[in-house]
This record gives C-alpha cells, sequence and structure tokens, in this order.
DNA sequence: AGGACAATTTAAAGCGCTTTAAGTCCTGGT
DNA sequence: ACCAGGACTTAAAGCGCTTTAAATTGTCCT
C-alpha cells in the first residue's frame, strides 16, 4: 500500500529491517514479533497493534530464507514450467491461486533450450520446496519415480506408464472423442485425423479419434495423417488431402497450431471454412481464441487440473496419503466458428 | 510395507543428507566440505575428492535457504515476468544464461490477473533477491524509484521519465523508423499508422512513425488510427481504412497482435497482401513468425536486452555503481512477406 | 634438534527467524 | 492472605550453512 521509501544509504548502513529492530522499538521480544506478524494466538491485542504499527513503520519484511530455515516446513511447492508454453502460463496462474488458498507458496523454475529439467528440478528443490508439480515434464517415468524419493512428485498434464506417483491430466482420447462426436452429430461422416506424432499424448488423441469413429460406425471413413505438432505439419498435410481425390468434409488436427496450418493452407486453396471443410484443433490455445481463427477446439481445463495438482500436494504433505493417485479430468469441447454442418 | 524410494513421510525420518553428514562420512569438519563444496582454495587435493566422492555417494545437494542466510550475498537476481507474454518468456530465457556466465541465479516472481505487481515483487525480495529486474512494469515511476531504496532495481522494456533507476530497452521510436524507411524504400508514401494507447511505449513509437514520415517529407500522409494493443483493435482500424475513401498502401501496427488483426480484416475484404497493401507489426512475437501470417515486423533483441540487464545488476553489485544508466538499444528490422512493392 | 613459516584443517560464532519450555503477572476462589 | 490457573511474554536452542580466527600439521632451514 504505502510505498515508504526508507532513504537507503543515507548513512552507508543500510541493512533491511529485522525482526529484532522491530521487537527494539515496541519493547517486547523478537519471539512475541514473529507471535504476532504470524498470525498465531497468544499475544495480547494491545502487543498486537503496536507490532503491527511499529512493523509498518518500519517496513519490515520477513526474510523469506531465515523464515525457511527455522521453521521445518517450507510451505513452498515447486513448480518446473516451460515458460514458452501458453498452457503453462494458464496453470501457474491458477496454480498460484489454489496454493495461495490453502497456505502455500509457489517457487518457479523453468527449463529453456539451455536450462534442462535436471537443473529446473535441483533448483527447486535446492530452496527446499516440499512438492514438486512438474508440469508436462518429458523425463522417464522411473527418472520421476527416483525424484519422488526426494519430494512428492505431482506430474501434470502427462499419463504416466504404471505410475508410483500422483498424475493430474485430461483425458486426452476423451477430448478428441467429443469433437467427432461434434462433428457427427453436426452431419460429417468424412473426418480426417492429423496425427501429433509419437509422444504420450498424441498416442492418447489418435486413439480417441479411431475409438470415437467406429463407434459411430465409420470405421470405412478413419483416415489418418501424418503429422507433429507444429502448424507446418498442419499445412502439410492440409495439402496432401486437398492433393488427394477426396477431400474429408471436416479435420481434427492434433493440436490447435497443427489446425491453424491446415486452416492457412485451406485458405491459400481458396476452400472456405467451415463452409466446405470443418476443422477443429485442440488445447484451446490462446492463438485459437484469436477471431482471425476462432478455432473450435478442446479445453483442458487448466484450472481445475491446477486445483487438483495443489490438493494432491497437500493430500501428500499434510494428510500423509501415501498411495499415489491419478486424476483424470474430462475435458470439454469448445464450439467457435470453425465447423458447420457439411455442404 | 514397501515404499518405492525411501521410506519419506512426515516423520521426517529421511532427513535430506546435510553438510554434517557428509563430513561425518569423510572423517573432517564440515568447514572443510562447504569449502571444498563451493570450489574455494584451501583444501588439499585428496580432501577435495574424498569430499566429493562422499557428497557424490549421498546425493548431497545444498540447502539454498541456509546457504543463503549464512552468506550475507544471495547471488539471486529477482525477476518479475508477465508469465503470458512470449517476449518475456524469451527475456528469461536469456537471462538465465547471462546471469549463470557471471555466477548469479534467478529467482522468477510472476503477476497475474489476481496477482498484482507488488505481491510479485514482494516475493522477490522475500527471497533476498539482490536486484530486480522487473520484466515491463506498469507500476509509476516514484513507486519504482522508491522500491530501488530497497535493492537496485532494472527496468527492462520500458522508458522512465527521468530515471533515477538502471533501464534496459529499445529505442521504439527508431523502430518504427525503420519499418517506413523500409517502407518508403520499397515505394511506399500512402503509409498509415494504427495506434497503441496511451502507454509510455505506443506514445514512443507513435514519435517514430510522426518522425520518420516527416523527414522523409511525407508530412501529408501522416495518418494515425485509434488503437490499442489488441487484435480486435487493429481489426477494427483495418474495417475503419477500408470503409474510407483512400486506402493506403501500407499500413503499420503498434504491434504484432494488431497488425494480425489487420491482416484478419483485409483477408475478409478479399484485400491482397502484400499485393494490394503492405502490413507490418512490431515484437517479433512468436504469432509473427507463423507462416501463415509470415509478418514483418521489428525484434526487441531479447538476448540483448538480458545481457544488459544482468550486467547492469551486476555492476550495481559487485561494482559499486551508483549513478543510474539507461541503455538504449537500436531493435532491427525483420523482413517477411507482407512488405512488397506498392501495387 | 629447534624454530619459522606455509599449508591445511577446524572450532565457533553467526545469518534472521521459529519454537518451546520456562517464566511473569494477573485474576479469583478459599 | 495464599495459591491455583489462565493469559502473556520471553529466554534460549536450534534450522543448515558460511566464514574467520585460531589450531594443527608438515616442511625446510640453520
Amino acid at each position: 500500500m504505502d510505498e515508504v521509501g526508507s532513504a537507503r544509504g543515507r548513512n552507508g548502513t543500510n541493512r533491511r529491517p529485522r525482526l529484532e529492530d522491530v521487537a527494539a522499538r515496541v519493547g517486547v521480544s523478537t519471539a512475541s514479533v514473529s507471535l504476532v506478524l504470524r498470525g498465531v494466538p497468544g499475544p495480547s491485542e494491545r502487543t498486537r497493534q503496536r507490532v503491527l504499527a511499529a512493523a509498518a513503520e518500519l517496513g519490515y519484511q520477513a526474510d523469506r530464507t531465515a523464515s525457511l530455515l527455522a521453521s521445518r516446513r517450507t510451505r513452498l511447492l515447486g513448480v518446473m514450467v516451460d515458460i514458452h508454453s501458453p498452457f503453462h502460463a494458464e496453470l501457474v496462474e491458477h496454480l498460484h491461486t489454489a496454493a495461495e488458498q490453502v497456505g502455500y507458496d509457489l517457487v518457479l523454475s523453468t527449463q529453456t533450450r539451455t536450462r534442462d529439467e535436471h537443473t529446473a528440478v535441483e533448483t527447486l528443490l535446492a530452496f527446499r520446496s516440499e512438492a514438486l508439480i512438474l508440469l508436462g515434464p518429458t523425463a522417464p517415468a522411473d527418472t520421476l519415480a527416483a525424484l519422488d524419493g526426494k519430494a512428492p512428485v505431482i506430474v501434470v498434464g502427462r499419463r504416466i506408464a504404471d505410475a508410483k506417483l500422483d498424475v493430474v491430466r485430461t483425458a486426452d482420447d476423451e477430448g478428441v472423442g467429443q469433437i467427432v462426436d461434434h462433428l457427427v452429430e453436426r452431419g460429417h461422416r468424412a473426418i480426417a485425423y492429423i496425427d501429433g506424432g509419437k509422444g504420450v499424448i498424441a498416442t492418447d488423441r489418435r486413439r480417441g479419434y479411431r475409438t470415437a469413429m467406429r463407434r459411430h460406425g465409420l470405421d470405412a471413413h478413419i483416415r489418418v495423417l501424418h503429422g507433429d505438432h507444429t502448424e507446418a505439419a498442419g499445412e502439410r498435410a492440409a495439402r496432401h488431402l486437398l492433393d488427394g481425390a477426396d477431400l474429408p468434409t471436416a479435420v481434427v488436427a492434433f493440436n490447435d497450431q497443427s489446425a491453424i496450418g491446415v486452416l492457412a493452407a485451406l485458405s491459400r486453396a481458396g476452400v472456405d471454412v467451415p463452409g466446405e471443410v470443418s476443422v477443429a484443433g485442440y488445447d484451446d490455445d490462446t492463438l485459437s481464441r484469436l477471431s482471425c481463427f476462432n478455432l473450435t477446439t478442446v479445453s483442458q481445463g487448466a484450472e481445475e487440473q491446477a486445483r487438483y495438482a495443489v490438493s494432491a500436494a497437500v493430500e501428500r504433505l499434510d494428510q500423509d496419503r501415501t498411495e499415489p493417485r491419478e486424476v483424470v479430468l474430462t475435458p470439454h469441447l469448445v464450439v467457435r466458428g470453425t465447423v458447420a454442418e457439411p455442404a
């Protein structure tokens, strides 16, 4: 609130105020000040008021490192993110609020091209995170399991073979299934799918497509095109479709980026979307919301995943849950403008 | 009974190894171990080897909070980012490497819709960051100046009125100037500009446009349309241009998002880009690189800014520089596919 | 052999906070 | 009066590491 700028370097001594300074000012012990500042019941109302006043005057702010060190607990959740991912950004946002509600704080660490997952996690541990929330880790399952020996690990967004650790993710197959259902309801039958490569997630989504098509008795229309997670892949696949004889009435892409590649290729070829061909993506990326795309897609529910991840951590830390748990959430369709009845 | 990894649980049976444990294992004092592990000269080669071996065996990892507390120095740079910004993501990536090279580490804190700048900065300070690197802060100049009283503040990407603190930014006016030059070279004269609202940055870019136009003797063609930083604004402005009598041959937008709105509107109206109208953005967003946009834009040089920000911090911390410094970098044009000779 | 000096090693004092056992000071009941 | 018991308050012992002064060892002269 009040930005009282205490002159730094006025007399060279520029120590930030310590607990002791507040205590001295009020004339009580540091113990009392600590108690008051943390809201622990005990100190009298009079002391409380005076301490709070003094702390405010001095602009006192607890030194986190000292607090962490002194208390066995740090109430810190380490979060590993890919700072380039918009989806992670959203997750972090919700993790912050979820953590705050249960009295935990977040420490962030990011992997980049030059900074691998290992380093990121070490940093988290070095700050004494009590649990690790890993967003879309790529490390092998046993590496993650080993990590779980040091602190509870919660993996978000990725399936782990036979998980000995907590996992929070959405049912990717189901999400793609929903898209197919949506398209079928609108009257589509020739629905092609552009694959996402060889990851766990891609496998699930592909299976979701196949299963849904069969469920609708459209086995004959199953058509999976090679691709990956990039826009370029979507474009390539779309061109392949355009070159072929039978253009499907709808195309489902592995993710939004790929779908956008499809849109670009179709638009360049003069094919109207959704007039001639319907297109759907996956992830509900920031991109997909842009009005120039307005892509029908599937949302992974960042907020829900964040909430579950935090409560998984809390259950591990505060409620001695020991058996691993996998939370699989249902993604939900986001209907926008790239799907219509087939021509 | 059989637990994966080591038995953990809240009873704290499985303490992570401490300096003392390593020392005991080798049969030396904790002091020696500390010295070895930090690479301080002193310990003999024999001790060094044995300590390193023991540390590795135990999987020892220093407890950062304790280290930070014990040493006056934390060698920690606090970085405030907007986790939703792709540009910030890039900056962070480069900040990491730059900091590492000079032996500093980063602690990240993000502002979100529910978490304001103030909170983010407090967190940074609570972890005893020695300097604060603020990416695109929105707080008023005097608030930032007050902050500088607690720790050196380095503002990245934004101009500060009469700065008492360090600033690293690019010359926004110059960047827009480069775009205008580029367009003029290609033969454009009727170049419109879509404004970015009322921020400091927007002001600079607008001025850059005006100045460049005058420099080329195109005063008569100066045309600034109302807008902001969103795609919607770009779309709106473009429609306004389309409705008017005289469509310019080129449009420069405040940023890439706005430019993409322009592209969308033009494409919808059947106007060919760059055949009929050239379009340019600003920021070199991830978006602008998408092949379906392939937008000609201006790059802010994230890496360079990051390097300067870190060295500004280091100069403050290790070389007691006290007088503020402003580093203004030259942005550079990124020529892609949305600019061509006027029809 | 004795001692000066360099090379190692270590004891011990914190860093700023939390936490707990041990006060201190009241109250009211007997 | 006197004491039990409640309401506060505080002294003091760490948390796991760094750091410095002092102690130890070894080396090399004279």
